[in-house]
DNA sequence: GATCAATTCAAACAATTGTTTTATACTTAC
DNA sequence: GTAAGTATAAAACAATTGTTTGAATTGATC
């Protein structure tokens, strides 16, 4: 009776006793959510999985929240924040050679993928969003990948010679997203495919500096290659679906 | 009472009468519940969806596969089939040279990813399980995938001359699915982060072209930059967390 | 120590969902 | 035509899950 869960209403009523003190239960909440909602996606994790996990009781998301998407949304909101950050500080040092700055980024982007210490989310979460998107969220998760990914597009633009805007760009972004967002996922299929996995700090390291290699070969002879080659590359010889 | 719904039983039942005669309803079922899993997964779909979009009753799914799980293990079955087949026939011109039969390998997964008339819902069934795995089904997805990645091993494998057990191999080829496989759960995000992008046919090719060309850079270049360079990279000169 | 608000807790509620049941139409063989 | 078995339909069931409620507990302030 003496609480109103709407969204400002809550907020009122935090706000009163305790301004900014650390809430106990509350951060715990957000703890294991984001470890539970990251690995289990939105829909997938329940509340009570949550809640028996940080050791609260099953209204104290409600309490805190207001409701899933609430405790969801701040989750995000929260990775997000911190995306942005590690992205800023990485594009302050831009003295640097651009393809040490790729490689720096991937490095980072890899080892907190890999590393549940220091757990951020963000990445695992926009790749569970990008499987099955939460329809209110969608716009939050892009307001954080957009920067990012048009980070990558100058960066990458100003390695091959072409505007951000220019779709060869763009196709090496992607790319290069893609060879990162499947060790994001791949938890259960990479190690499944891949009997002997380990984790070891030299192995994540070889990933990253695998895939930094393996893009970074095709985007630094971008310029040779494209005046080389004509528009249309040679068709295949194989056909994919033989008459026989 | 006169139904046994075990997962012999309905073998059994069904066997009886019509030894393979094809059941409309169970075809239709078997169709749209391929096409809802994929762009749902497997928890996010429901029953009562894929009924009414199949035009049957919330029974007839017991009815024909025993339970929800009967009938993703049947779709993800059949799509299994199907995809092995495939890779099967691709890998029958062993004649053409490896960067041919890469390119078409490439080009099939591609294409069959974003034409929705005869839509292999294998690929994208496949990220879903791997975004959050159906504990059962786990084993059957992957006796679906080894193949087709053990194939792309000792693809690769013989192109850098390396055996496919190779860790650069296995490498290059998560590399190469992961770049697939963006697009494979791209639908809301890409087109989201890419606001004008169409998918003509044209567009479709440049996509496998150009995941194609961005491989095979590095693929290519393996043994002469696997000469030059020592085991250890640069380190780069970007620390991922400054101090300041 | 009493008061009052904030927080936590156990229980219940309502909606969804997978599943089952019971009955009815339909097809096929005799 | 009848009987038997198959397929479909409508309704109900049981379990899960997000959410709410109202009481109990806590902790600070006077």
């Amino acid at each position: 009776m003496s609480k109103i869960h709407t969204s400002v209403g809550l907020k009122a009523a935090k706000r009163s006793r305790k301004p900014a003190a650390s809430d106990p239960t509350r951060d715990k909440l957000l703890d294991v959510a984001g470890r539970i909602f990251s690995d289990r996606g939105y829909r997938a994790a329940t509340i009570r999985q949550i809640c028996v996990a940080a050791g609260a009781n099953v209204a104290a998301v409600n309490y805190h929240f207001g409701d899933k998407l609430g405790l969801y949304t701040e989750v995000v909101r929260q990775s997000a924040r911190l995306a942005e950050f590690q992205a800023a500080q990485i594009a302050l040092d831009l003295s640097a050679p651009p393809e040490e700055i790729l490689r720096a980024v991937i490095r980072a982007r890899i080892h907190s993928l890999f590393r549940g210490d220091r757990p951020d989310w963000n990445f695992r979460i926009m790749a569970h969003e990008l499987a099955q998107p939460t329809p209110a969220l969608r716009r939050l998760v892009n307001k954080a990948g957009q920067p990012l990914f048009h980070r990558l597009l100058g960066l990458i633009g100003g390695m091959i010679g072409l505007p951000a805007e220019d779709e060869s760009t763009r196709l090496c972004a992607i790319s290069l997203l893609g060879q990162i967002m499947v060790y994001a996922l791949a938890g259960p299929l990479v190690t499944a495919i891949w009997p002997k996995f380990e984790l070891t700090p030299d192995q994540v390291e070889r990933i990253a500096d695998h895939i930094a290699d393996f893009s970074l070969s095709y985007i630094q002879n971008f310029r040779s290659e494209t005046s080389t080659r004509s528009i249309k590359r040679t068709r295949p010889a194989v056909k994919p679906r033989a008459s026989k």
